[in-house]
DNA sequence: CCAAAAGTGTTCACCTTACACCCATGC
DNA sequence: GCATGGGTGTAAGGTGAACACTTTTGG
C-alpha cells in the first residue's frame, strides 16, 4: 500500500480596516521549527474526517488568537503540491480564504499586514498569497459569502473603494464602483448616507445587503 | 499528533471524438470494493511526495488502460471534502482534468461516455461531474494547455463548434466562434480548409497553436 | 470660499449575440 | 438543383472605462 501525504490547510485570513483603509491579512510568527520565529500564514494539517473549513477556522484561532466567532466566511482556493515545499517532508497544502469581522477581535491579536505589501513569510507562503491574490480579487462582488465577510452587513462606498482597491490593485471611480454594486444581487443602496471622512468629502451611500 | 486524512487524486479524463461529434469522459468499472462492478472516475490514493498530475497520470493509465504517451495535459479543479464521501472512512478527493490524444489509443481501451450524458457513477463521482463541467467549460478558450490537449495542434471550426457544444451545452454561430478563436493568442486560422462532412456542407476552415 | 470625495450624466470603445446572406461541398 | 453547414457582413444590445460636472461635507 501506498504510504499517504500529509495535508496542511494553509489560512488567508482577511480582513478589512477602515481606519487603514485596507484588507489587511493575518500572519503569524511560527512558534515552532522549521522556520521558527519566521512570520508565516496560519495553517495546521488536516485532521482524519476533518472538513476543510473546520481545519481553517482552527488556524486561524489556534494561531492568529481571533476568536471563534470572529470567523464569518471561508472558502477555497487552490491547492499547492510541490514536494519539497517543507523541509519536513511532502506536505500538500490546501490553501482556503477567510474572513475576520474586525469588530470580535480582541486587542491582543497577531501581525496583521497590507494585502498589498506582505513581508517575506516561511516556507512558499510567499507564492501562495502571489497566485491566490487574483483569485480573491475575482470572488469580489461574484462571491456573495466572501464580499459580504470581508466588508460586513452594511458598508459605504468608500469602504467598497478602498477594498477594491487592496484586491485588484487599482481603485476604481465611484461612479462606476456604485454601478457595478447596484447590479450585485442582494445588495442594494439605502437611502442613508454615513459621516465623511476627516478630510471632508461628501458623505457616502449605505449599502446594505438584503438577505 | 494528529491522524492524517488520506488523500485520492480523482481525473476527469476528456478526449475529443470527432466521430462522434462529442467530447468523451473516461470511465471505467471498479474492480474492488466498495463499489465492485460499478462504474466510476478513474483515481488513485495520493502517494507520499506524489504531485498531483504525477498521480492522475498513474490513475488515467491504471484504470483506464490508456497509455502513458496519450495523456496531453492535465490541471486542477476542486477539491471535496465531505467525510461520508467514501465508506471506506474519510478522504479527500482532488479532481484534476486530463486530456487523452484519440490518435495514441489502443482498441480495448474503456468505456467513454458523452460528457453530456453520463451514467451514475460510484461514490460522488455524479456530483464531481456535475460541479466540474462549469469549471472546463470555463478553461475553453482561456487555458491553452487544456484546449489544445483536447483538440489537437490542428483541428477545424467544425470540431471546435462540437467541443464548444460538449463543455457549455449549447452550440454557438459558427461565425461567432470563429471571430471568438481569433481573438485566442497563440492560434491561428490557416489557409487550409478541410473535407466537408459526409452530408456535405461548406468546408471549414483548419486552425493551427502557432508555437 | 476652498479642498476633498462621492454621485450623476454622458460618451466611446468593445464585446456579445443574433441573423440575413453568401459560398462550397455531397448527392 | 437541393440540402447541409461553415464563412462574411452587419446591426442591436450590453458592459466597462473614462471624464466633465454637480453635490455635500470639513475647515
Amino acid at each position: 500500500m501506498i504510504e499517504s501525504t500529509l495535508v496542511s490547510v494553509d489560512v488567508l485570513a482577511l480582513r478589512f480596516d477602515p481606519e487603514a483603509r485596507a484588507v489587511l491579512l493575518g500572519i503569524a510568527p511560527r512558534a515552532l521549527e522549521p522556520f521558527a520565529g519566521e512570520l508565516a500564514l496560519p495553517g495546521v494539517l488536516l485532521g482524519k474526517g476533518e472538513r476543510l473549513r473546520d481545519a481553517a477556522r482552527r488556524a486561524v484561532t489556534g494561531k492568529l488568537g481571533v476568536p471563534e466567532g470572529a470567523i464569518s466566511a471561508s472558502g477555497q482556493l487552490t491547492t499547492f503540491d510541490e514536494p519539497s515545499r517543507d523541509p519536513r517532508g511532502p506536505t500538500l497544502s490546501i490553501a482556503l480564504w477567510a474572513t475576520v469581522d474586525a469588530t470580535k477581535l480582541t486587542d491582543d491579536g497577531p501581525a496583521w499586514t497590507p494585502l498589498a505589501d506582505v513581508p517575506p513569510l516561511a516556507f512558499d507562503h510567499d507564492r501562495i498569497v502571489r497566485d491566490c491574490r487574483p483569485i480573491l480579487a475575482g470572488h469580489l462582488w461574484r462571491d456573495t459569502a466572501f464580499t459580504a465577510g470581508l466588508l460586513g452587513r452594511e458598508f459605504t462606498t468608500a469602504h467598497a473603494l478602498d477594498v477594491t482597491e487592496s484586491l485588484t490593485g487599482d481603485r476604481p471611480y465611484p461612479a462606476n464602483l456604485g454601478r457595478t454594486m447596484e447590479r450585485v444581487p442582494g445588495l442594494e443602496r439605502t437611502t442613508q448616507h454615513a459621516a465623511a471622512l476627516p478630510k471632508g468629502g461628501r458623505p457616502p451611500s449605505v449599502w446594505r445587503w438584503t438577505s
